[in-house]
DNA sequence: GCTTAGGGTTAG
């Protein structure tokens, strides 16, 4: 897509190029190896159609040795594509010179507007080429000529595949062809093996070509959404059928589409992982847009929305499937809608509830907002696999009146919908992706009767996003463990609903706290209820050298003290082991004038260690801000309020089997229990709501509290479960979380708060995970 | 195993 600036003539144009004048351009001339040389004599501003691709408008007239022609078709529009317009931009001024070649030459759709030529040049990809010759002093412009870029050679831009225009088809050939889609039906079952689809395109040729493809895969069929839509075929056969060429898949077949809008995104549709794409077809593509924009002779679309639907019309409808229900064998009833409200009183087809899937909150017809339709027959397999909350377009859809209740042909009926069976006219269903461009109007007006604050009676229709009608289980991260039967419902609802009162919801969790998650583990104590912060290792290291300043080592006449030495020069470490029982015992050591560390160290053989001072001459506990018992990486701690520390005369009869609890009960401590206490910020498209994630939060993790706090592996689990959830940096998809939620009130310094937790509700895949 | 459909309104 080179432009060269020259300086001398004859030395910079090929020799080979031969050179047309512009008035005897036309729609069949050769564009291989021929040039049209002329004045810039208008030069449009750049238009930036997305990241990188422009394309730019400029008019040039014939050189002026062939003037002698008649005037009004000696100038002619270009216009230019991609790098090759944003760089005529920069470099070519109004007044230039220009050689243009590797053009290809369209109708012109200004022609009767602006008077010029009847074709124009279109100028793109990199067979395209312009020489420029400054028409100001040279000088000027010989500061752009060093950024041009070369030429490239015809070796590196051959490309892979090559495509054969429309007319040079002839029968026998195996071909790769470009089209613009001008008939489509979506794919249909054959009374073969295979599903067909049957389309018929045009190119800058004006054939119209039919295509049948056959293949018994859906996914290898063409996507296309609508008339316009430009279609890479790959592998498909000509054969003659009724007097005409027409095109079926052979063995290798592909299809990639295009949506067929000037400017729009280049997003391919096709189900391959891999197909190749170059520059050269994406400039095909631009110019298939470019010159389908300019034919009137496209048949016209026939979308329309439900407020302009009439009886007895026929029109694509693209909507949001809100439910389903199967009527019969032959007919699946769609409530379907697109943010707008039918002129016409729309049909209520009543239904069973429990025949409904999908949003059993509207009745349909409500506020003329819901269209019933009725997919008949062949459509009915189709219908049936839709899942509510997509989004949809209908092809060929009836509007029937109703006319019950009124007289025929008054225009009171009320509106119902019929996809009738067969494929005729297109008739069929699509299911159009979530980003379609197609999509965005639908999506605004459904956005804009969401915020109408009027209407809040459809709070369990829209505010429910499309997401959460998903019915596959695989893809919601959490699982419900309740035998409630209660619906899901929106958070909007929960939000309404006077506490307590359970709920299901599914929603997506847009933050948590705290972040740090070793701080969602907390002591609560049972007794009191009172829930605090484990105590970092900081705090009980100082404790425990406080401790060490203590008086005399005392010995217990219950236990055999031993002396150890320290890492401090002239401290001693006691370790008092109780004498009673067979053989003595050292499963548990009250241990005296040691560090955290050095203690932490001594119970690595997996031995209970009681930290304790002297007091009095008598063996007591550490401050309760330190563990009572520390037993490898687990610690225990004690009640501050509740326990009643005595003492420490562990009596023979006392001991049983040791154990947490005999050991809390000798030592006369209340234990704490190890708990998770996280802040869910959900949301699901109705609005927020906080949840505390507490009493149930052992088995939402699938992890022991008791576990996390000693074992890093445990808290990595759970770290890992959460950014599934919130994945970091946002960039990744959030997945739905199905949850059971039970709304109470707290009262709080005379304040009544109401506070939502979640319950019976276990994180799928974590009972796998935690078996490491 | 080598076909199917080959556009052009249901009739609920």
């Amino acid at each position: 897509m080179p432009i060269h600036v020259v300086t001398d003539l004859r030395a910079e144009v090929p020799s080979h190029l031969k050179k047309v004048p512009i008035p005897q351009l036309n729609r069949s001339s050769a564009v291989l190896g021929t040039c049209v040389k002329g004045k810039v004599i208008k030069k449009y501003p750049l238009v930036s159609l997305e990241e990188d691709d422009y394309v730019l408008k400029t008019v040039i007239q014939e050189h002026e040795d062939q003037l002698s022609l008649p005037p009004g078709s000696t100038s002619i529009n270009a216009i230019l594509f991609g790098p090759l317009a944003k760089e005529f931009s920069k470099t070519v001024n109004q007044g230039d010179l220009v050689v243009m070649a590797g053009f290809v030459v369209g109708r012109s759709p200004t022609a009767q507007k602006d008077g010029l030529h009847p074709c124009n040049l279109q100028l793109a990809g990199v067979d395209a080429c312009i020489y420029v010759y400054p028409s100001s002093s040279t000088g000027s412009s010989t500061s752009t000529i060093s950024a041009l870029t070369p030429v490239p050679s015809a070796e590196t831009t051959k490309p892979k595949y090559t495509y054969v225009a429309l007319k040079d088809l002839k029968a026998g050939m195996i071909v790769n062809i470009y089209g613009v889609v001008t008939f489509f039906k979506q794919p249909f079952r054959t009374k073969g093996t295979d599903y067909c689809s049957t389309l018929k395109i045009t190119d800058q040729s004006d054939i119209k070509l039919g295509c049948t493809i056959f293949s018994e895969k859906l996914e290898d069929h063409p996507q296309i959404y609508k008339i316009g839509d430009i279609v890479r075929l790959h592998r498909v056969k000509a054969q003659f059928f009724n007097g005409s060429i027409n095109m079926v898949s052979t063995l290798g077949f592909s299809v990639v589409t295009f949506d067929g809008t000037v400017g729009s995104p280049m997003v391919p549709r096709t189900c391959s992982r891999s197909f190749h794409f170059s520059d050269e077809d994406r400039h095909t593509v631009e110019r298939l847009r470019a010159w389908a924009a300019s034919q009137s002779a496209l048949p016209s679309m026939s979308s329309a929305l439900l407020s302009s639907v009439r009886p007895r019309m026929y029109f694509d409808l693209t909507c949001q499937l809100l439910a389903k229900a199967v009527m019969d064998s032959s007919c699946t009833l769609l409530r379907v809608w697109d943010g707008t409200r039918c002129a016409e009183p729309l049909l209520n087809v009543s239904v069973e509830p429990e025949a409904l899937e999908g949003s059993t909150a509207i009745t349909g017809g409500r506020d003329n907002l819901v269209a019933n339709v009725l997919a008949y027959d062949n459509h009915v397999e189709v219908a049936r696999g839709l899942k509510p909350g997509s989004y949809l377009r209908i092809y060929n859809l009836h509007a029937i009146s109703q006319s019950g209740d009124t007289p025929p042909g008054s225009g009171t009926g009320h509106l119902s919908f019929h996809l009738h069976g067969g494929t005729a006219y297109g008739r069929g269903i699509r299911v159009l992706p979530e980003d379609s461009p197609d999509l965005q109007e639908l999506k605004r007006t459904l956005e804009s009767l969401r915020s109408d604050p009027n209407d809040s009676s459809l709070v369990e229709v829209w505010c429910t996003p499309p997401e959460s009608f998903d019915s596959d289980p695989e893809n919601i991260a959490t699982e419900l463990t309740c035998d409630h039967t209660l619906s899901f419902v929106p958070l909007a609802c929960v939000k309404k609903a006077t506490p307590p009162e359970g709920f299901h919801v599914r929603a997506q969790l847009r933050s948590y706290q705290p972040e740090r998650l070793h701080q969602a583990l907390k002591l609560h104590c049972p007794e009191c209820r009172t829930l605090q912060d484990v105590p970092d290792e900081e705090t009980v290291s100082v404790l425990f050298q406080e401790a060490l300043r203590g008086t005399e080592s005392s010995r217990e006449a219950w236990a055999h003290t031993r002396h150890l030495d320290s890492s401090d020069p002239g401290r001693k470490i006691s370790l008092h082991l109780p004498s009673y029982g067979e053989k003595g015992n050292d499963e548990l050591i009250f241990v005296e004038g040691a560090t955290l560390e050095e203690v932490c160290r001594l119970s690595e053989g997996q031995r209970g260690m009681i930290p304790v001072k002297s007091s009095d001459r008598k063996l007591t506990l550490l401050d309760l801000s330190t563990p009572v018992l520390i037993h490898g990486s687990k610690r225990l701690y004690g009640c501050k309020r509740c326990s009643q520390v005595k003492w420490l005369e562990p009596e023979p009869e006392e001991r049983g089997e040791l154990n947490d609890r005999s050991i809390a009960e000798m030592l006369g401590v209340k234990l704490l229990q190890y708990v998770f206490l996280l802040k869910l910020e959900l949301e699901d498209g109705s609005g927020s709501l906080d949840a505390l994630l507490w009493k149930d939060a052992e088995s939402f993790f699938c992890v022991p509290a008791s576990d996390a706090a000693a074992n890093q592996k445990m808290q990595d689990q759970i770290k890992q479960t959460m950014d599934r959830f919130s994945p970091p940096g946002g960039s990744l998809e959030r997945p739905w979380l199905d949850l059971c939620l039970r709304s109470y009130t707290v009262e709080e310094s005379g304040q009544q708060t109401v506070c939502y937790q979640i319950f019976n509700t276990v994180t799928r895949g974590a009972e796998h995970s935690s078996q490491l």
